[in-house]
DNA sequence: TATAATAATAGTAGTTTAGTAGGAATTTAC
DNA sequence: GTAAATTCCTACTAAACTACTATTATTATA
């Protein structure tokens, strides 16, 4: 029942995005320093992300990656559903098409659709943009008083 | 994020172990027929579930298992944290003392934190009894009218 | 065209998962 | 007391996954 460092990395990356927008493209490179995570790492975490259409990319000098999104409306549920290949804690849920043999009477079904439910709606109900604000103490504040 | 073969067959075995209480212990071979699981992996299991107390045991003929407690005061989520060796979705989260050089600072720990609880949360509040009462239908019946 | 960036592909050490296998120790029924 | 049934313990293993590193190719801008 772990998030593996390809979600939460790619979380942070997507912060990172969020917080340095300039308008311009942000490399890898800066990013990974940034977030001292491994910048080759990072690479493969990209094209996962790429594929639902989240950043924008630009190669070449002074290229790099811009979120396509605005951050309120990219929601960590969604990153973490394609980081991880879904987010059901057991293996049935997601797309396997009832390779379970046992799944016709299977007591113990109702507790991980139920577990699952209660995950995506949590995940799904905060976005990056509510990272980013927690990194510039604005949510803080706000829990604080 | 996945719940492994251990913490759902443990599931499983508690459930068929109220199911067919009659006061006598259950041996691992009547439950490995029933619930179709190795017998040899149940065994793996068994000392898992068995610190907690929540097991008695008989050797020899005519031995086995049977619960120690009520099957309504045994939760879901009590099981899975001893199965899974924890329920947290990051490592910082359980026992390890703050290995995570990043912690302090750290962006995203509020996500983390708040998805342990909601499972949590979800997991303690359904028992051995809600599965068992899956099983015999009688959930069932209750959700249809 | 030189440079700086992404893109694609391959490899890899270590860990975890999901078991299997064999036998020792214990207890109870007969 | 013995045989049968069971738990208990240790070791082994194939496969998958994790968390990277390394190499080379491609592309776009200045």
């Amino acid at each position: 029942m772990k998030i593996s460092t390809k979600g939460r990395y790619a979380l942070h990356m997507l912060a990172d995005l969020a917080e340095h927008d300039e308008g311009g493209f942000i490399s890898l490179k800066e990013i990974a320093e940034r977030q001292k995570i491994s910048k080759k790492y990072l690479e493969q975490i990209i094209p996962i992300l790429n594929v639902s259409g989240i950043l924008k990319t630009n190669r070449g000098s002074q290229g790099g990656y811009r979120l396509a999104v605005a951050p309120d409306k990219c929601t960590v549920g969604h990153v973490l559903r394609l980081t991880e290949g879904g987010l059901a804690p057991v293996a049935c849920l997601d797309s396997e098409p009832n390779e379970c043999p046992k799944l016709e009477g299977c007591a113990t079904i109702f507790i991980w659709e139920a577990l699952n439910r209660v995950i995506g709606e949590y995940l799904d109900s905060i976005t990056i943009k509510d990272i980013v604000d927690r990194k510039k103490g604005i949510g803080q504040d706000n829990y604080v008083i």
